[in-house]
DNA sequence: CGTGTATTTGAACACGTTCAATGGAGGTGG
DNA sequence: CCACCTCCATTGAACGTGTTCAAATACACG
């Protein structure tokens, strides 16, 4: 997939990106690359440096962090479009691992590329945004983890990413294309994966969602979202 | 006390702020004021729009997301120099509220002033400073909450803290003067304060710290490190 | 001295974990 | 084509960490 035909070109990080460079725009393309990954391939690890900022072009990947030796913290899910941390616009070194959710196609624009637009308006507030969304995702997500039970956990996270998702897409009948596990659920809510199996069991049993076959049905939207947000 | 004596001059934002404006001291000075305010008032509200930047002069302080009707997630403390959250720099609502929980002063400048400024490049630094350690610290709080037992997490908030009260400040004997209270602790790190209290007492009898009358004494660095380090 | 707030301790309880076993779907090689 | 393997979902039973409720102590302040 060629960035003259992705769906993400209008909005978010790569849009305002190309659309700073109509001046001239092969300059741009001098000093970007695509990476392919499948599913489950690291595409970054914590605290390695890199020249390039990533940003997502297709599949889903994730952000996390290992702990211990068999425990990882799921910080964030990646959608296409987005930004992986805002941070390594100006940071060499990574914060966080990344991984591959499915398969996958990545855009990589050096760093020094990137800063020099960085002055130009539609960049900034494009980088802007993404600061100001990660840590709201962020804040939101200690509170959850802090305050709140299982199910709420659970149903928050469900709640968040089919926001996401309705906000890229035009989302018939409640249906959702998920490709995330039970284990990747338990790794971002700080659960373990055999509870979750049985919150989601629970959430069938009552109507409100199920979860099978990489597709989210989510049967009382309403109940859902009162669960699952904050207050 | 005024910004001529204070400590925090020489680094971090306010730094930035006014060793930028050397050329023209007097036109920050316009859009700067001070606020006082008692331990446990309230300095910003979540959602509330301001037309200010604030900055932590003197004591101490926290920002919080409330939750339900009786608790609260600290997402951070804020010690003296510290920015309010990043993001307040170019978005007008608050993404948490924050409250003093010493008597503190605070610094309020303008917006417009700081974002007037925000092409210079020691500002520009220091924003990307700012943002980097406000990514860092959440996210390690995240797995922290996500994936650790009681005992580390409260550890790892000692740790947190006292590193960087060492940063700051000379400090003698590894006694730290340390306004939180148990609560504090339990809702900065997802738990109750009886658990709070009862794992303090744990950490007491095994001669790794003792938290009482607002003094914090580590008696073994060297295990209290272990013990709150993510890896 | 009385009131209010923070700390401390105990006992019962509950939510979520751990361990273990089963079943199903997809892939591979004989 | 079937046997075998692996990975994931599912379920049960026992366990444990942290919560909840309640009461006692300590301390500051008017």
């Amino acid at each position: 997939m060629l960035c003259v035909t992705c769906p993400n070109r209008d909005f978010g990080f790569c849009g305002a990106l190309f659309n700073d460079s109509c001046e001239d725009p092969n300059s741009l393309r001098r000093s970007h690359r695509f990476r392919i990954a499948q599913a489950g391939e690291r595409l970054a690890r914590r605290r390695e440096a890199s020249e390039e900022v990533l940003v997502l072009c297709r599949g889903w990947a994730f952000q996390y962090i290992e702990v211990g030796d068999q425990r990882r913290q799921i910080l964030s899910f990646l959608l296409p479009g987005d930004l992986f941390s805002a941070v390594n616009i100006f940071e060499r070194q990574f914060q966080s691992s990344a991984m591959a959710l499915t398969d996958v196609q990545i855009s990589c624009f050096d760093r020094s590329a990137v800063r020099a637009k960085s002055s130009t308006n539609a960049l900034q507030t494009a980088v802007e945004n993404a600061f100001r969304q990660q840590s709201l995702t962020s804040n939101e997500l200690l509170a959850v983890l802090g305050q709140h039970s299982a199910e709420r956990r659970i149903a928050y996270l469900l709640q968040h990413l089919t926001d996401r998702l309705k906000a890229r897409n035009v989302i018939r009948e409640d249906r959702y294309a998920f490709p995330l596990q039970q284990r990747h659920i338990a790794d971002a809510v700080g659960l373990t994966n055999v509870h979750v199996n049985r919150v989601l069991r629970l959430f069938r049993n009552r109507g409100l969602c199920s979860l099978a076959d990489g597709v989210l049905t989510v049967l009382n939207p309403s109940e859902l979202e009162r669960l699952g947000s904050l207050n």
